[in-house]
DNA sequence: AGCACGCCGACT
DNA sequence: GTCGGCGTGCTC
């Protein structure tokens, strides 16, 4: 007697094998079972997807090859994990089998079975006494005597955090925690957590924050909070700068119920927990929850369908959320399905910097910092506080240009000039890689008078030193009057060496820098206490980007830049955001001099509706890459004529199919690419369409006269058109 | 995607 | 005569 399985394994999103894959199997394992299966000459790390089928006689029943191994002694991955990989797998067009896989750690696919087995004794060594000794019990790590959970209670909330942590645990949510920077979300998160441990001895919680670098600090808030990383609450990180094998530890912690609190960027969404009751994504707003290759899934949106899933409450917090969960959580009577919770005022005596626009009208022509904020600089300087500017981009200047035949910089393999680095004087692509000497003079005519045009942040420290080279600094604990000014750069640049980054950050918390440069990476998460000046010094170009998401991207950089200064209490009073602009008067800063991101999402909705843009609709890309743009164009237009095909299906009227076009990057690396954008008003009428169109997309793939074709893919909710 | 099989150029 | 280039095709 033998059961089929249907197994799914890691298949190419495009293969011929899209679906689960049957097996023969001893056992009828139960869904979610992990195993091991043989495909073609390759032993591959599968999951059981359907209840087993008892193997017919059918003469014709292809022979079936039988299960290689099972991950014995692994729980099955539950119903709810299993669902929103199907979901994902299919709201985002991607195959079962490489949603599923992809969520696993590497480990688990590398390893023998014998290995993993190892991993797993010695895991369990010290369970061993409960007699099941792979599967924690429930509540297992919260043994007798030992540190109850969250002894250390933190502050008292504030009245606004009372209020919001009683709507947290009365309402069901999901819902959208719109708070200042600085209002304490990070507290409230806190709380919810410890309350949630507290009251049920199971369960799980997960927080996710944007970026890698963002979880050392929140795993300390956490670990101070709830014990050791290995103590009662189990505290696990996951992202991807884990090693292989604390990726699978994490892994396992979460899956057993060990570990009580997950920490994460976006992959996290796909941890196994078996008792997972709380999802947190802090900084909703941020892209970076939007993977962008693989499956580009959103792991907010993914959030907020797994908390459905699990019965799970969601709490989406940010400073500035994204228009889309702003809009999902309008109040009234035509609410939206979010639950909108206000956490207005910063905490304490700090106040939101005071905004200042300067008008660049005014300064002279080609002025990189303006009179007036030198001068700001230069009293924070004597006053020992510190200063952070910001420019969005990186490298000494972004062209070289010779003035006698026009040649420019370009980059051999991408349609982007290569830019120039001063400190090693070479000439960067920043989109292949492709790096070269600068040359002594013109590779076109041989004019030695070639000149950087425009300028990054190399520049603007270079800049920045011959300004301020006449200040001195006052005396301070480290050091005596007289010294000089000291400016740091951060940069992805800056950044290569490992460990310099955490240095850097370290001088500048030490207070040894009085001027940071930089572009926006250093706007998100660092809490600088000192610095009382932050400064965007050339926004402009956002204003009147092709991106619609351009402007609100803009926005919520300068209100969290902004959020960088005061945050202590003394400095607070006098801490200023600068914005040098030509447009002073544009709606953005008007709305950003007064902190009002509702007025500013009110605007931008308005527009967003006007233009039937997302959320007033919905969007999917078609993306195609070749040789040629003709070949990658090609593809795209014949897919979109198959589209007629589908007339029949509901809602087809409702589908939009733009005419292909190159995408704003036209060419990286010497492959060309372009795009196909497809909108329609709903959501349910584009994904129905999408999941039937996919198959009509493969078969175009596959003919000959499309062979020229590198790959495609469909990006569902693109943050970039 | 892997990993085969398969048919043509420069090497022990 | 063989090592190896990557073109085509299959994997439950």
């Amino acid at each position: 007697m033998s059961y089929t399985l249907s197994v799914l394994v890691q298949t190419p999103a495009h293969s011929a094998l899209a679906g689960a894959l049957s097996y023969e199997s001893e056992l009828a394992l139960a869904p979610g079972t992990l195993v091991r299966v043989p495909l073609g000459k390759r032993d591959l790390l599968g999951v059981v997807w359907q209840d087993a089928d008892l193997t017919g006689h059918e003469p014709e029943a292809m022979a079936l090859r039988p299960i290689s191994g099972v991950l014995e002694g692994m729980a099955p991955l539950n119903r709810q994990w299993r669902e929103l990989v199907n979901f994902a797998a299919r709201y985002y067009q991607r195959s079962c089998g490489e949603v599923a896989l992809s969520a696993l750690p590497p480990q688990l696919r590398d390893l023998t079975l014998a290995q993993v087995a190892r991993k797993l004794q010695s895991k369990s060594r010290p369970l061993a006494a409960t007699k099941e000794p792979l599967v924690a019990p429930p509540g297992a790590p919260l043994e007798q005597g030992s540190e109850p959970i969250g002894t250390d209670a933190g502050v008292t909330p504030s009245d606004e955090q009372t209020l919001v942590l009683s709507e947290l645990a009365t309402q069901s949510g999901p819902f959208l925690l719109y708070g200042a920077t600085g209002s304490g979300k990070t507290e409230v998160y806190l709380r919810s957590v410890q309350q949630l441990l507290a009251q049920d001895p199971n369960a799980q919680a997960l927080v996710m924050v944007p970026e890698i670098n963002l979880t050392p600090q929140l795993l300390a808030r956490f670990t101070q909070r709830f014990g050791t990383q290995h103590g009662p609450a189990g505290v696990v990180c996951m992202h991807s700068g884990m090693t292989p094998a604390q990726r699978l530890n994490g892994w396992l912690m979460a899956h057993t119920g060990a570990a009580r609190i997950v920490l994460g960027t976006r992959m996290a969404i796909f941890a196994s927990m078996p008792h997972l009751k709380l999802i947190v994504v802090d900084e909703e707003h941020d892209p970076s929850y939007k993977q962008q290759e693989g499956s580009r899934y959103s792991a907010r949106d993914l959030a907020v369908y797994r908390g459905r899933l699990e019965g799970a409450r969601v709490i989406l917090g940010s400073a500035t959320p994204s228009l889309e969960s702003w809009h999902l959580s309008r109040p009234g009577a035509q609410g939206g399905r979010y639950q909108r919770l206000l956490m207005p005022s910063r905490i304490g005596e700090g106040q939101l910097p005071w905004v200042r626009r300067v008008d660049m009208n005014h300064q002279p022509k080609g002025a990189v910092i303006s009179a007036p904020l030198l001068e700001a600089i230069k009293t924070r300087i004597a006053r020992g506080e510190q200063s952070m500017v910001f420019l969005n981009r990186r490298g000494y200047a972004p062209v070289l240009q010779c003035h006698s035949c026009d040649w420019k910089s370009e980059c051999p393999h991408c349609s982007a000039f290569r830019v120039f680095h001063k400190i090693d004087r070479t000439l960067r692509c920043h989109h292949c890689g492709l790096t070269d000497r600068v040359p002594r003079a013109c590779p076109a005519c041989g004019d030695l008078d070639i000149a950087p045009i425009g300028r990054g942040t190399e520049q603007l420290e270079e800049h920045l030193a011959q300004l301020l080279a006449e200040v001195r600094r006052p005396a301070t604990a480290l050091a005596q009057a007289g010294t000089a000014v000291r400016i740091a750069r951060i940069d992805a640049d800056s950044n290569r060496k490992k460990g310099h980054l955490q240095t850097q950050l370290a001088q500048v918390h030490a207070g040894e820098v009085d001027v940071l440069v930089g572009t926006q990476m250093i706007a998100k998460g660092h809490d600088f206490r000192r610095i009382t000046l932050v400064a965007a010094i050339n926004p402009d170009g956002v204003l009147f980007s092709s991106d619609f998401r351009a402007p609100e991207r803009l926005f919520s950089l300068l209100m969290q830049a902004g959020g960088r200064a005061g945050r202590e209490r003394d400095f607070s009073e006098r801490s200023e955001m600068w914005v040098q602009t030509f447009y002073p008067q544009h709606p953005l800063f008007v709305a950003l001099k007064s902190h009002d991101y509702p007025a500013f999402a009110q605007q931008q909705l308005k527009q967003r509706e006007q233009a039937n843009l997302p959320p007033f609709s919905s969007q999917a890309l078609v993306r195609a890459e070749a040789r040629s743009q003709q070949a990658a164009q090609d593809f795209l237009m014949a897919a979109r004529a198959s589209a007629a095909q589908l007339a029949d299906l509901p809602g087809f009227d409702r589908i939009t199919l733009y005419p292909a076009v190159p995408m704003s990057m036209q060419r990286i690396a010497n492959v060309e690419r372009a795009q196909m954008l497809i909108e329609s008003p709903s959501r349910t009428a584009l994904q129905r369409f999408l999941s039937a169109w996919h198959t009509l997309l493969q078969a175009t793939r596959a003919l000959p006269e499309h062979k020229g074709l590198i790959r495609w893919a469909v990006d569902v909710d693109p943050l970039a058109i």
